[in-house]
DNA sequence: TGGTCTCATCTGGTCTTCAC
DNA sequence: GTGAAGACCAGATGAGACCA
């Protein structure tokens, strides 16, 4: 589920984040399931996916932990971390189709650039919330008086003479700057006083098409590593993934982790084989159909 | 079974960047 | 120009894997 709740996403203003944070918080939402939860993250693909070191990784984790944004459990060799309140299991189709879900969509070309990396945090989140707007708006030109988008961002003083924070806590001259480097991706001019903002339309395009294939391929490599499954006979592993995708609506509707049922195929194909560092470690999709059914009390 | 190697994680320090 | 914070590097340590 490559989205991020919009409250979800106002709450990130308050937390003061940084630019690998947020990146950090992106490439979650890549790996994570309906529920807000991404299981198996492990340090290496992260750092790969993110193009960062391996102490930014450990950095990242611990402090968004500690801002409450994430929850950790540690795993074997790998973290199952939740990205609290990113749980989108009380909507229904119904409130997709009448736009009743408020989501920023993460799998647009704009995360993937490679400018999106050397932006700060505050960029970031300027962006995010103009691409929010934009999109809400169906790619209509986004139109807000200038005094009004200082006002909105950047900190300004008050009639009283108090200070009145911005969503981006920075300086109004800061915010002036920032706009050179919106022109990347939005198309920005000014007219009577007012900013019109529009994205250019080749960001918007989707990275990946298929959000639930991406899910559970992810779901299949964990699963594979998590039980040192090293050569997967691809046929067994394509049929397992097409079973995911088949029983997806009734794992959505379960508490039922795929991921558990793994082990248990292990357990059964080397039911005769006492020592577990003598197992045959392979995928077997009719098998894993059966448990799969049975967990799910499909008769 | 024990020695060796590799991997995962953490700590402390330094360098770099950037807002003011 | 400066101070603060972010990002990264080097090294230490412990756990587990591997092999003779």
């Amino acid at each position: 589920m490559q989205r991020i709740k919009l409250d979800v996403f106002h709450s990130l203003f308050e937390k003061e984040l940084t630019g690998n944070e947020i990146d950090f918080i992106i490439a979650l939402t890549h790996l994570q399931n309906g529920r807000g939860e991404a299981f198996g993250v492990h340090y290496k693909e992260m750092c790969e996916k993110m193009d960062i070191s391996v102490q930014a990784f450990y950095d990242c984790k611990k402090s968004l932990a500690q801002k409450g944004i994430i929850q950790v459990t540690k795993g074997q060799k790998d973290y199952d971390i939740v990205l609290c309140g990113n749980d989108f299991t009380s909507y229904t189709d119904r409130d997709y189709k009448t736009g009743n879900v408020p989501y920023i969509r993460t799998n647009q070309k704009l995360f993937y650039d490679v400018n999106w990396k050397k932006l700060k945090p505050a960029q970031k989140l300027l962006i995010m919330d103009l691409l929010n707007i934009n999109e809400a708006g169906k790619f209509r030109t986004h139109r807000i008086k200038r005094e009004n988008f200082i006002k909105k961002y950047a900190n300004t003083v008050a009639e009283d003479g108090s200070m009145e924070r911005g969503l981006l806590n920075i300086n109004a001259r800061t915010l002036q700057t920032y706009l050179k480097m919106l022109k990347l991706y939005f198309y920005v001019g000014i007219k009577d006083g007012m900013y019109l903002i529009t994205l250019r339309k080749q960001f918007s395009e989707k990275v990946v098409q298929s959000e639930h294939k991406q899910t559970y391929e992810y779901l299949m490599k964990v699963a594979c590593r998590r039980n040192k499954i090293k050569q997967p006979d691809q046929k067994e592993y394509k049929d397992i993934l097409q079973l995911l995708l088949n029983y997806r609506k009734r794992l959505w509707e379960s508490f039922i982790n795929p991921l558990d049922i793994f082990p248990k195929m292990l357990l059964i194909i080397n039911d005769r084989v006492l020592n577990p560092k003598k197992w045959i470690r392979r995928l077997k999709a009719s098998l894993f159909h059966k448990l799969l059914r049975e967990e799910l009390g499909v008769a």
